[in-house]
DNA sequence: ATATAGAACGAACGGTCGTGCTATTTTTCC
DNA sequence: GGAAAAATAGCACGACCGTTCGTTCTATAT
């Protein structure tokens, strides 16, 4: 029996064109990505992907959803089995350091944030959900270690997710840029500062 | 005599172009600048267009250049009118602040970042010199104000930067997702703590 | 052995892309 | 006012775009 017909065969090709599609995306962007450059860079026909999808913007919702996955995947699930507090929000800090370590070259979540941030349509209502989803999960994990006492009782959630949100911003930005070293110890450095000024 | 017809012609064309195109390009950002969109914009022929810039690429180092002269005539040079030292660092993020209040719905600049900071090419490495330009002033503000005495004698003035900087994009972040007024409110509270906490 | 269904292919569609080349119009200079 | 020069328009090109359609191949079910 081939692989050609069994079962979960369509999944998989799928799974396959979604990996290349991602990694495609990393470089330019959800915009940058065609249907002709992702079947070459699969192997198949340009019919052959388009018929998982259906369409590009199909295709690009589901990029992005791949990429969702895998940021939870690597960043939040890891930093789950850490104890309330403040244990877990610093694995997700450096859960989320090392995501961007590996995601130097180009993130498909922030490229999407700044390409469709000023438009309408189901690629901007997913950046945002899918944006305002992970924020609130930086704010559950902030309030539980109020609550635990390991972080001033004072605290404005909100405020420090901001702000732990800009921090890793600015890591993308000048790794992109300048290289992730320097940045990433910068970013520490912000975060020791972050961490001193709210603990307990 | 009208001023389309006086020597200077071209350049006045020029820049007419440059200023439809800057629009656009705050929307699609400068990959999805495409010469025929333009030119219907701009209301010229597409050959009538592109004669002025005689590649694709130079009209995106064009486009790219015109952001950085806008923001520095928005940002920099307003400020150097204030006092060196605390006065004209903080006179800097004001206008800044100012700057991103009007590009929350799409910044040349920032998305320029994000489409090339993972390619190879003249626009990458106008993107990186750009960045580090306008980082350079940065810091150039900072050291002064740690001359002058109003910021603390300790301060590492690149670290500095880099938080400042990291502000920014998270304002510019979230005033795009998000409103631009609730993250103008963290953004201040957090330059507050920031001056605070290196204020001497 | 035959029928059925799934998956991918290949060709073609109308459009738009960036880029040349050639007119034609407009502007400047004498 | 006429010649020279500059600016713009018009047209065509090959390439690629997303999408549609009919076909082919293969594995399963009958």
């Amino acid at each position: 029996m081939t692989l050609a017909t069994r079962p979960g065969k369509r999944a998989a090709t799928r799974d396959t064109i979604l990996d290349h599609a991602y990694a495609l995306a990393r470089r330019d962007g959800l915009e940058g990505l065609s249907i002709g450059g992702l079947a070459g860079d699969v192997g198949m026909s340009k019919s052959g992907v388009f018929a998982h999808f259906g369409s590009r913007e199909d295709l690009q919702l589901a990029v992005l959803d791949t990429g969702r996955q895998r940021f939870v995947t690597r960043v939040l699930q890891p930093a789950l089995k850490q104890p309330r507090g403040l244990p877990r929000l610093r694995a997700i800090v450096a859960h989320w350091f090392e995501w961007s370590r590996e995601h130097q070259s180009g993130c498909v979540l922030l490229s999407a944030v700044s390409e469709y941030d000023g438009r309408d349509g189901a690629l901007h209502d997913g950046v945002v959900r899918q944006q305002a989803g992970w924020r609130d999960e930086l704010q559950k994990a902030i309030a539980q270690a109020v609550e635990l006492g390991h972080l001033r009782s004072d605290t404005d959630v909100a405020q420090l997710a901001f702000e732990i949100y800009a921090l890793m911003l600015g890591l993308h930005h000048d790794a992109g840029l300048f290289g992730f070293d320097e940045a990433g110890q910068r970013t520490r450095a912000a975060f020791e500062r972050l961490w001193r000024s709210w603990q307990t």
